[in-house]
DNA sequence: TTGACAGGCTAACAAAGTTAGCTAATCTGG
DNA sequence: CCAGATTAGCTAACTTTGTTAGCCTGTCAA
């Protein structure tokens, strides 16, 4: 179990920036969060963010940063839960839902385009991503585990599915399909 | 199995202007697809656009419904390949995989962000699942099957696997896992 | 022939990210 | 305790982007 990543530091002030800026990307979608607007939130002028923040892809960035370690640290607690046995593939498929439907801003945002992340410490993206490898046992599954659960969140959060999906159904059924360890 | 959706009509000039803003979205980017570059890549003036499409959204969701129909397409292809008998949920993979990956810029655009799709004939994107449900018999694992590939595909287009991956192996080994019609 | 319409044009706006340069406060080293 | 540096704010302004308004010209049908 390799450890959680350290935070990025932060003065206070930047911390509060970064707060403000969730509150309004998940209160008031992802368009809305301007640099003005996150300004006006804040009591003060658009430049001034640029004090803390040399550009906004930066403060998503930061952004990013947090909802991985969030995430991340929802799945390992996951991993925990379950003490020297290995989880069921389930249980780790309903945290990754409930944890990624509770942010659905940043979610989105730490997921889509390109490449967002950048800078983002190099091991946090392994280190989130190894739950999937301890619930399946081997890389490729748990790449293919990971690729569902992804998948399955965007197309849920972006409304993709027809009205009246029964999606615990879908999600239960993805769990059985990578249950049981079968190997390629 | 459904018909084929028809494609919306358009005039000349507004089929150029598609493909112009296709061109100029694969080979440059989403970024570079602007309103007075693909203006000027047509030899004209942004605002001339604005006679042939309403707004920049509607012009994207042309693309997407170009996008739709041709991915749509190869996998209806792969089911007719198959005759009378069940596609393998391999096969319908990796013509999911290649269709997808030959058009990211599209594929992208299709799948980014919320509603893109609007009026996006409303059959149309059942119709482009369909294969999905031919390929594992009921509709949840058609849904996580679906999901599974379409989160591969992102990830894959998004660089998000970990450099070295051997992603034909992830891919086969979420087809194994959807394979032998388990149920929910 | 006349009038509608199709399809172009220029000028201009608003919203977005961002930069430059100023200033007031606060902290820090001698 | 003061001087200089740093911090963090400000205003003004620039660029890019989508978009609108209003004009003009050619084509084609009644």
């Amino acid at each position: 179990m390799t450890a959680p990543p350290r935070p990025t530091v932060r003065s206070k002030r930047a911390a509060d920036i970064l707060a403000a800026a969730r509150h309004i990307l998940e209160e008031e979608g992802a368009d809305a969060l301007t640099m003005r607007r996150l300004a006006a939130a804040l009591g003060v002028q658009a430049p001034s963010l640029y004090k803390h923040f040399p550009t906004k892809r930066a403060l998503e960035g930061a952004l990013v940063e947090q909802g991985m370690l969030e995430l991340g640290s929802a799945l390992h607690g996951a991993i925990e839960a379950a003490g020297r046995r290995r989880v069921p593939v389930s249980r780790l498929l309903e945290t990754y839902r409930k944890a990624a439907l509770a942010n659905p801003g940043l979610y989105r945002l730490a997921t889509a385009g390109p490449l967002v992340n950048e800078a983002l410490a190099d091991g946090l993206e392994a280190w989130a991503g190894e739950p999937f490898f301890l619930a399946t046992g081997d890389p490729w599954n748990a790449q293919a585990l990971f690729s569902f659960a992804h998948g399955m969140v965007m197309l849920e959060l972006d409304g993709r599915f027809p009205p009246g999906s029964d999606l615990g159904r879908t999600w239960r059924a993805g769990a059985v399909a990578f249950s049981y360890g079968r190997r390629a």
